[in-house]
DNA sequence: TTGATAAATTATACCGATACAATTATAATG
DNA sequence: CATTATAATTGTATCGGTATAATTTATCAA
C-alpha cells in the first residue's frame, strides 16, 4: 500500500476513533507531515483523496475539517465495487434467474464494444437483502475478459473474483439512472406489484486500462433501496 | 483562472475540435509540458480534474485516454451548481408557489445547523423544462448566508445570484436519492397522477468554509429526468 | 513463429522548495 | 468599543527533480 493511502485511511481511523464530529478541526498540513515522517506533498496527495471520499474539507488560510457524517443505511454511488450499502452489517445472497453464454443485446455490445455476433457471460438474478429482495440484475460480461465464470462464483461476489481470482483492476465506471413503472415480470420477481416504482440503473464497468468488461442492467426495489452521492462544486 | 484549469479546459477544447473519440490518445505528459510551457506537476493536475469530470483516463505505461462520451439529456449528480442538463439548448423555466420566511421544518434545522427557532428562507417552485414539468422543489436557504432573496431572484437561477451577486462560494453538497409514488398534491403540481412513480432528491449545499446554506428536497418528473453519475474505484 | 527476456516508454509516487491567496489573530486607531 | 490596518497562520499553485511500477516495444532464443 502507498504512502498517501496508508496515511489517508489512519486519518480516517484517527477521525473514528476520537469520533470527531462536522466541523471539528484536524491537525495543520505541518503537523501531520511530522507526524507521519513524510513530505508536504505526500500529506496533500492523502488529504485529496480522502476530500474525494467525502470524509474531509479543506479551507485555505483555515484548515482541515471533518465533514458531516453522511446517513447510514444508503447505497452510494461513486464507490463502484458492486453494493457498499455503508457498515456491511448487511446480508446480501441471491437467486439466479438465468446463466449463459450468448450473443449481446444492441445495447450491450455498443457498450462493451463488442460486436452483436460476439459472445458474453449473461446473469440475471435477483439479490436480497436481509432476505428482502433489493434488486433484479442482468449482467453481460465480456468474454474476452472474463475468461470464465460458473453458477457457484455468481452465487458469491462477481467483483471479488474478477478482482482476486483473475487478478483485474476495476478502474472507473458509468451509470445511468431513471424511474419507471415495474413491468409484470419484473413486478413478480421483485415481490412487487406490476406499476409500482422503480429505479432502472445501467452501468458501464472498466478495467483500469479502460475496457470495458461489465454492462449491467439493475432494476431497485424502491421499498429497499436509497442511494447517496457527494457532489463537488470544483468540477466547474 | 488558475494554470492547469486553463490549460484542462484548452485539452478539453482540443477532444472537442478534433472530435476525438472513445480510446484515443492524447500526446504523453512530457509533449504537453512542451507544448503548455510548464512544470509537469501543473500538467498532471490538469489531466487529474479531467480524470475527476469523466474525460479522460490515463494508463501508468501507456498513455492518456479519452473517456467514452457520455449520453446527452443526462442531468449530472457531480457537479451540484443546479441542473446542468447537458449543452444548454435546453430551456428551464420556474412557477413559484411559495415564497416567504419561516422557521425550518426540524429535517431543515438540522441539516443547515439551525435551532427550529431560526429563520430560513422558504422557496417552493415548480421547473419546466421546455415547457413540460421537470420538478416540484422545496428549498430552505439559511438566512444568515442568503442574507436577502426576492421574487425576481427567485425566478431566476438562484445559484447564479448567490455565487454572483453575493460573491459567496459554493463548495460541496451531500444528496441522498429515493424512489416512491407521487402524493395527491405532488402530482398535480407536476401533471401527473396519484401513485406516480416520484424520484425525491434531497441535497444539502455548502461554502467552500463548510457551512450548509441550503437545504433541498427535488421531487422529479419521472417521464423528464434521467441521471447520470460517474463512479471511480480508486476511492477505495 | 512462438515465447521468453530485456530495454524503452510512460504515468505515478515521493521529495523539497518558493511564492501566493484566503482566513484568522493581533495591533493600532479613532 | 467598534473599525481598520497589519501580521501571522495555513492551505494551494507551481516549479523541478529522482525513483518506481506498469505497459509496450524490441531483442533474442528455441
Amino acid at each position: 500500500m502507498l504512502k498517501y493511502q496508508q496515511i489517508a485511511t489512519e486519518i480516517e481511523k484517527y477521525i473514528e476513533e476520537n469520533s470527531l464530529q462536522q466541523g471539528d478541526k484536524l491537525p495543520v498540513i505541518e503537523a501531520l507531515m511530522n507526524q507521519y515522517e513524510v513530505s508536504k506533498s505526500t500529506i496533500t496527495k492523502s488529504l485529496e483523496l480522502l476530500e474525494k471520499k467525502g470524509i474531509i474539507f479543506q479551507v485555505r488560510g483555515s484548515g482541515i475539517f471533518v465533514r458531516r457524517h453522511h446517513r447510514k443505511g444508503y447505497i452510494s454511488l461513486l464507490s463502484n465495487q458492486g453494493f457498499k450499502k455503508d457498515l456491511e452489517d448487511y446480508q446480501i445472497t441471491s437467486q439466479i434467474i438465468d446463466f449463459d453464454v450468448r450473443k449481446p443485446t444492441q445495447e450491450a455490445a455498443q457498450s462493451l464494444n463488442l460486436q452483436e455476433t460476439d459472445e458474453v457471460y449473461y446473469v440475471k438474478r435477483v439479490r436480497y437483502i436481509n432476505g428482502q429482495t433489493l434488486c433484479l440484475e442482468e449482467s453481460y460480461y465480456h468474454k474476452g475478459i472474463i475468461t470464465y465464470l460458473n453458477k457457484e462464483i455468481i452465487s458469491e461476489s462477481i467483483f471479488h473474483y474478477i478482482t482476486e481470482g483473475l487478478g483485474l483492476k476495476v478502474g472507473f465506471s458509468d451509470m445511468y439512472l431513471q424511474v419507471g413503472k415495474l413491468q409484470e415480470e419484473e413486478a413478480s420477481l421483485l415481490g412487487l406489484e406490476s406499476g409500482d416504482p422503480k429505479l432502472c440503473a445501467e452501468s458501464i464497468f472498466h478495467l483500469t486500462n479502460g475496457q470495458p468488461f461489465d454492462f449491467s442492467k439493475v432494476t431497485y426495489n424502491y421499498e429497499q433501496s436509497q442511494f447517496f452521492v457527494q457532489g463537488n462544486s470544483h468540477l466547474l
